[in-house]
DNA sequence: GATAACTTGTGAAGAAATTCACAATCTCTC
DNA sequence: GAGAGATTGTGAATTTCTTCACAAGTTATC
């Protein structure tokens, strides 16, 4: 299989949430220049980034609404349940375990941890709060695909190390820092003040015109 | 000017905090090689991102560290104090304005709104949350540069075009839906579910081998 | 002040991503 | 069932981004 860029699969997802929204209101098929009108994309884009995957239209007619939906969703391997642990009971990481919306698209938060002896015990939204120690000995048992990383800058690298000596697979990672992980394991990296300084950059810089 | 890609103005931020870290460690100089481990980039890129803005080094002897630094707070427009806004007083909302970091890098948290009204007039890390309503009035006197949307996702796009209305010229948007703005708006969104799925097609897919 | 050891800045080459453009195919209508 | 109209799938062209590779400049050493 070639290799798909990141920019292909944030695209997919994308396309997915339109999908959902032309399947509640009753749309039976779309063209890619619909689908890409809704994503301010070209339809040459939408159709060259299902074509890595196969073909899924009909020539003539578009795409099946809800056919397109659930073959992306098999794409981006949301058929299943993901199971999810938040480390790092602050402010976001409090945020994060309660926002219903990681649930609605299978992503299930089977534990929150924190290294502060004083959370240990809490609850949020129905969830014990559990030592940082626990972690590798759960791992395992929990059957944990993703762990969400919402610790300090300075805690990051170490808690990331732990988790993939436990054997995590997947890392999100909300610290404001850059984190180093084997190449087998997957890092996706939201830092929130890189965004800032990004949109700095185009109010110092104008909008950039070429030439 | 030439245009700068998004990637390049990720990488300069990346860039600077490297420097501040090698500042805080006392060194002097850099070479972009150095930098471009730091990064998990390459001198080459290192150099040709600088190259765009100007010719920052040494020959022989790498970056000054300090002046390096202070190069790039100008080109990402970090030298002076931005005016933010956060819409939306709910969990998200909460942690973005308790979290210090912003107020750190020069992002000055000004207002906090929300638009239910058993909301309005309790305190969040000192301020107190207004009505949505008032946006527009206080805008303008308030000074406010960028406006950062932590509101459910059918909410976003009505505030963000009251944002736009009165005269915004930065956003950044948590809710997890697209939204459109006028070209001359800045934009960026943060979206977590989309986050998630790229890690969830990363562990399906597996790592990506080419051919 | 000549030589060796580095390191930048940048055109040119190469790779990757996007857009173009059109043959192939499907539906609808008469 | 033939013709008109629509839309896909995909090689080829184009554009954008990254890497290469080397001349030019700097410092250190003897």
């Amino acid at each position: 299989m070639k290799r798909i860029a990141e920019s292909t699969v944030r695209r997919l997802s994308l396309y997915l949430r339109f999908l959902e929204e032309f399947e509640a209101r009753g749309l039976a098929t779309i063209s890619s220049d619909e689908l890409a009108a809704r994503g301010g994309t070209t339809s040459a884009q939408v159709r060259k980034d299902l074509s890595f995957f196969g073909s899924f239209g009909k020539r003539g007619l578009g795409y099946s609404v809800a056919e397109l939906a659930s073959r992306l969703r098999d794409i981006l391997g949301l058929g299943r349940q993901w199971r999810v642990v938040i480390i790092g009971a602050g402010k976001i990481g409090a945020a994060l375990a309660q926002y219903h919306g990681f649930r609605q698209r299978g992503f299930m938060i089977v534990g929150v941890y924190d290294s502060d002896p004083a959370k240990v015990g809490k609850r949020v939204d129905g969830l014990t709060i559990r030592a940082v120690d626990q972690l590798a000995a759960d791992f395992r048992r929990d059957a944990v695909d993703i762990a969400v990383l919402a610790v300090p800058a300075d805690a990051a690298q170490p808690v990331a190390d732990l988790a993939v000596a436990a054997g995590i697979r997947a890392i999100m990672n909300f610290a404001p820092v850059q984190i180093h992980v084997p190449e087998q394991v997957a890092l996706k990296t939201v830092n929130m003040a890189m965004e800032l300084e990004g949109l700095s950059f185009l109010l110092t810089n104008g909008r950039i015109v070429d030439n």
